[in-house]
DNA sequence: CTGAAAGCGCTAACAT
DNA sequence: ATGTTAGCGCTTTCAG
């Protein structure tokens, strides 16, 4: 029990020694564009590989060359969403040869206590997602030389960083103009609550659309995006004087449980009865028992362009502190 | 467009400066233990908080100590079970002190190409979970002066590495007993294929006690964990001669797929007709139109343990390459 | 308790 | 193309 586990490790130097070659030229040989003879290089490699030769990479950042991990600063995992945007995430950084390493909070405020520990490991760029960017972030941002990168949490305007997101406001017009279509006479909205705006976005493209048709909305915030709180918005939202026969839910998470207060405590049919509009897309929203029409966001696009930005910062050296809006797209399946 | 980031950094001997002490004292001062006195450290702290000094990681850990970065080699996040297990992972690591970085990778044989990258950045320890650990990886592990643990993979015999997992064969147990409680006579199980053999232990769980009990079962593999697998599972089930009235899906999203095959496609009552139990109990499981019998994954005992061993680990400067082996729980709901 | 000095392993001029 | 040298920012003896 306790097995030792061996703690030396090979250095350049060894790898040096074992190749009768000076350690530059071991160096050279690790870094690409280098000049080493053919011979040489050979021998290096021979050695490195019997020796189990790794660089060092804390000596190499340290030395000068920059540090290929960015930090991602992100919300519970939970969320479906998240989820898939962190796992294309993970895929496009070490495509292009980053090392993702994860800051996970619950809460916006959980975040605050992380921000030290990010500027300790000199990060080529964080990318902040999942949580409402609070004007804490935002400064500990601009005093930071690395490439600030916000993924898909909506307009911002007080934040310096690069903001990459999904244009909300066009989504909540698509979830407006599929309920139109559909017939929606008395539609209602049910956002959640949260500092960065992206729901109150969603809500406000759908009102615009409906105004624009000149058709009332009927607008409900609930804390939580959750199943639960879905749920119980729904339930709410039945016993409101104008019974809405189309909801447009803020997420799919919540249209979930808003569709199983339907359908099972209401005894209501969808789309017969009422209609129902999510957003995400996540994988659940397009089970059978659910089928829900839904607001799909682009989840590769968004994490490719995430990438894009931090090669174009290392190649560059400065920071592209531009806003991008990637509209979604409607998937019809059987709410609507 | 293209806005220049300040690159310089503030170090240790520019604190020193400020302070009017020398950069040892700075040093000490950061370190948990060291002894200063009062009044300099005082002085110490606040020309740090004015220059918002921050200890370079990098050189900490080439001065000598230890680093604090765990590796996470991961399966896909769309896996429900994992995006959950990394969450639950990332809290206890943070809590704990520890920073971890993602290597998620699609495939086992993903992870080959990771191994070098790993190594370079010397963790005190990688978890390995999602994905069976080939020979490959067992050998790397053996190599490195670290804590290799692997994460929910079952039963290892030839793997160097501490090994915490549920106990899957106990979770098949589960799985058949309740399945028998509620008057199964003919049960079937659905697998999948990988080479850690989570999926068999669970099936081997399973027919251990229906072979007690004197009852026959089916068998089925299929080569994806996926809706879609069990989905065709149980259509191709539902074609055999025996017509199973009791089915284990070795997890919860092919029970969902299962689902939906039997309700929709062949018409038949969940549980009247035929009996389901899932595995792993995520959160689409519990969902209103499914309500999901299932077997639950100790998930935050998985990931304690983890981090557990990794402190040790630190604490001791010995692996503890001890198995571990947590009971799952039954969870009832509709479906049986 | 404090400061001086010696590295940790690597890269990047700088001379060959 | 190769070797030599000087650091990168920090921790840690070692004297004082």
């Amino acid at each position: 029990m306790g097995k030792k586990i061996s703690a030396s490790r090979v250095t350049a130097d060894d790898v040096a020694r074992a190749a009768g070659v000076s350690r530059s030229v071991v160096s050279r040989t690790f870094t690409k564009g280098a000049s080493v003879s053919a011979k040489r290089r050979k021998l290096v490699l021979e050695a490195a590989e019997k020796l189990g030769y790794e660089p060092n990479i804390a000596a190499r950042v340290l030395a000068g060359k920059a540090s290929n991990v960015v930090g991602i600063l992100t919300g519970p995992l939970l969320n479906p969403f998240l989820a898939d945007l962190l796992d294309k995430l993970s895929d496009g950084l070490r495509e292009a040869g980053f090392l993702p390493t994860l800051f996970k909070v619950d809460t916006a405020s959980d975040a605050k206590s992380i921000l030290p520990l990010i500027a300790q490991y000199h990060m080529v760029s964080t990318i902040v997602m999942g949580i409402s960017p609070s004007a804490q972030i935002s400064k500990f941002f601009s005093g930071q030389s690395q490439m600030p990168i916000i993924l898909n949490l909506g307009v911002l305007r007080d934040v310096e960083a690069a903001n990459i997101s999904t244009d909300h406001f066009k989504g909540g017009m698509l979830a407006a103009q599929a309920l139109l279509d559909g017939g929606a006479r008395n539609p209602a909205v049910v956002t959640r609550q949260i500092e960065a705006g992206i729901y109150e976005e969603r809500a406000a493209g759908f009102r615009y659309v409906l105004d624009q048709a000149g058709v009332q909305c009927t607008s409900l915030q609930v804390t939580e995006g959750s199943y639960q709180a879905g749920h119980e918005a729904m339930l709410r939202l039945s016993k409101s004087e104008k019974h809405p026969d189309a909801i447009f839910f803020g997420n799919d998470v919540m249209a979930l449980g808003g569709l199983d207060a339907l359908r099972i405590d209401l005894g209501l049919s969808v789309p017969g009865d009422v209609a129902v509009v999510g957003y995400d897309d996540i994988p659940s929203a397009a089970l059978g028992a659910y089928r829900i029409s839904t607001i799909r966001q682009p989840v590769r696009k968004l994490a490719s362009m995430a990438v894009a930005a931090i090669v174009d910062f290392e190649n560059s050296g400065a920071a592209d502190l531009t806003t991008s809006m990637i509209a979604p797209a409607y998937v019809p399946r059987d709410t609507i």
